[in-house]
DNA sequence: GTTGAGCGTT
């Protein structure tokens, strides 16, 4: 019955335009140990802030860790505090890193956000 | 307890 106007669908590119994550709230954890498992990972994340995605990257040839992984908060303060407070600290006996994400597989969509 | 710089599968 209700056919979609064209009017609408520049609606939808502003749902889509505002839907792409506007803060660098992605974060890019690296030399995680072999052993933190994606449980370990999102769980040591979770405590600072309303994680929107956690990826832990693994390897299909060993099935495993390939040692970093990447978060993304709902908010750029929510990352900037995980940042504070897991960066260069000790996890399972390995020093991790954790930074703000830099997106190699970029579309040409990546805004960073004001400074 | 298996090696150790890096930017990911949707």
């Amino acid at each position: 019955m209700m056919r979609i106007a064209p009017k609408f669908q520049c609606l939808t590119d502003l749902k889509s335009r505002f839907s792409t994550v506007r803060y660098n709230s992605q974060l890019f954890v690296s030399r995680l140990s072999f052993y933190t498992t994606y449980d370990d990972f999102r769980g040591m994340f979770s405590p600072f802030g309303n994680i929107k995605e956690a990826k832990l990257v693994m390897d299909n040839r060993i099935g495993r860790t390939k040692g970093f992984g990447f978060v993304t908060f709902e908010t750029e303060v929510e990352a900037q505090n995980a940042i504070k407070a897991l960066n260069g600290k000790i996890v399972q006996g390995r020093l991790i890193f954790v930074e703000s994400v830099t997106n190699t597989k970029a579309d040409g969509n990546d805004a960073p956000s004001e400074s």
